[in-house]
DNA sequence: GTGAAAGCGCTAACAT
DNA sequence: ATGTTAGCGCTTTCAC
């Protein structure tokens, strides 16, 4: 048997609006001790929780925040899950629930309805957006209406839109100016995908730190992994097949490192013997791994709790101190890299 | 602005009756095309889109479904993170919303309040259990209250709770039963958690094996590694520590697997020359990691849509056909193992 | 202090 | 074919 407040109200022998009173502890003062204490002992007897829908419904709030991801399919894989982790960590601490959002491939919808359309349903409080699948205009759309929204690693040019960011540039830089330390002058960047602002920023980075060691910038070694370990070893392959040569491949995630690293090995190459080879993240740390992966640290769980902890401040309506929270990236030298030959 | 039906009704000049009628495609054959055309492009012009908590008020359905966790930090970890990854597939597919919960830990919560919580709240219509933190009373309670629960690589003995499992028990036989024919006859099995159901049924398979090899079973040889690294880690090197002979570790898990390779080889055992490792569920396979590991495949993703599938069918009120599905580990041979020393 | 009543946005039974 | 109306379970104002 499931109990409405009316059912504890008759049971009690009160109205409901007094069981709501003392369900909410709200104008409690004006509750007699007696009369509170005795709703009280009714709604423990009876293990009644109240209809949340019905709050809800006159309250216009869900207490439950949505993370947009692209695919589902991204949750394997540490870094989603450690954002997501990071996140719902958060938000159940602070009562909010997470509802888990995708924003393609919904059967017979297109692109990122599914996700738009919870918004719109009024299932959630705010949005959590990780996927690089919502286009901007949507994003500042919903921005216009006041519905609160953030990004994490990803933000809009030019807009004030609140965002959770990693230093993507700095990343890039330190991991390339360190393998230009070290000698390297062919050094190929395995992008994940270029049009994401993300890796335009770690380009820049891979840019900067090319010109500071007088290494001519070539576009023929950027390449685009998608952040798939099959897209990445292909394009290495590719790569490998033109003759080109390189000593070193700064990716931009460990997954896309390792797809590099047993595509190297597959052509004969040895790393770090013959070629360096660095991640992104640090996500996929095993020792058993041979060579041990240089990369570079993010805090991807902080990087969830503060996206958590902002969207509650903005679903609060609280003034929001900084639009934007900057985590730096640090660099973990392990194995993967050395000096290039002398050849 | 943001309309509601009456809305929507008044800018029609029908009642709203019709315009529900129109939007849920009910009883449409009652409505007229030219009333049903204006109000669609009514609906299409303020981009409408109806409140789904007033009408989970009346229908009594919150179209989401509840996945509870033990801890957050479970979703990190290829294997939840595969599971959900299905159950979020079809739950979309199907138009149904995924609401992630936590069952320990919440501030000032006891255990599993936070999801309980949910529950009665009439957040969810179903909830799926991947959490061993849930204890059986509470999922029987839910389960006699007529309430949608499903359990996933768990099961409650004796009770017709529907469930998807794994056949554990097979799991360990096979691996062991390789081991043995390999010729080896002191073999350690890393187990996850010995109280949860899943290791008991993997100890049951393992004990077989041996006894089916006139392996005497040694309780010594059973530790705990508690699906996580260090444990596992730590067990293994106190085990070796006392100086008990093996050449083999069947471990309940990749990543306890790779505690054990990282281990034996800090103490200069080499694998599998010197002693052979195995893992579970064969969830991170990666060709760079030396030697690459032989463990037992199971699709945990097609495990979370056969989970998602069948709560939609228990929610929809259908027969379910089995309480139970059952999906086979499947032995998967790689390089950490061999046949051991002829000493 | 406590209760009655309106209303949140919708559905569904019942009129018309 | 369309409208009226009574709720769903709760909050909140306003009487008493």
């Amino acid at each position: 048997m499931t109990y409405t407040c009316k059912d504890i109200a008759r049971k009690t022998g009160v109205s409901i609006s007094t069981v709501s009173r003392v369900l909410n502890k709200k104008d409690l003062h004006k509750v007699g001790e007696r009369t509170r204490k005795k709703v009280e002992k009714i709604i423990k007897k009876t293990n009644y929780t109240p209809n949340i829908i019905a709050k809800s419904l006159v309250s216009k709030k869900s207490f439950s925040v949505a993370v947009a991801l692209e695919d589902f399919k991204d949750v394997v894989g540490p870094y989603f899950s450690q954002i997501i982790s990071g996140i719902a960590y958060v938000l159940q601490e602070n009562g909010y629930y997470l509802q888990l959002l995708g924003t393609v491939s919904a059967k017979n919808k297109p692109l990122s309805q599914h996700y738009l359309q919870a918004v719109k349903e009024r299932r959630v409080d705010g949005v959590i957006i990780l996927s690089e699948a919502i286009n901007e205009k949507e994003i500042l759309g919903l921005w216009k209406d006041k519905f609160p929204v953030l990004l994490v690693n990803r933000y809009i040019r030019d807009k004030e839109i609140p965002s959770v960011l990693m230093d993507n540039e700095k990343g890039l830089y330190d991991v390339t100016s360190e393998l230009a330390k070290l000698g390297h002058r062919k050094i190929v960047f395995m992008a994940g995908c270029l049009k994401y602002q993300l890796d335009q920023d770690r380009l820049k980075g891979y840019k900067k730190a090319l010109k500071e060691n007088n290494i001519e910038f070539d576009e023929k070694y950027v390449l685009e992994g998608y952040f798939k370990y099959e897209n990445a070893a292909n394009a290495l392959n590719v790569f490998i097949s033109q003759g080109k040569k390189f000593s070193a491949v700064a990716a931009s995630d460990d997954v896309m490192a390792f797809a590099c690293i047993t595509t190297l090995k597959k052509n004969n190459l040895s790393v770090p013997a013959d070629v360096s080879v660095t991640g992104f993240n640090d996500m996929l740390f095993l020792p058993a791994v041979n060579p041990t992966l240089t990369s570079l640290k993010v805090p991807l769980i902080d990087m969830g709790k503060e996206a958590a902890a902002k969207i509650l401040e903005i679903i609060d309506g609280k003034q929001i101190p900084d639009i934007v929270s900057l985590f730096k990236p640090q660099l973990v030298k392990r194995q993967s890299i050395s000096s290039p030959h002398a050849d």
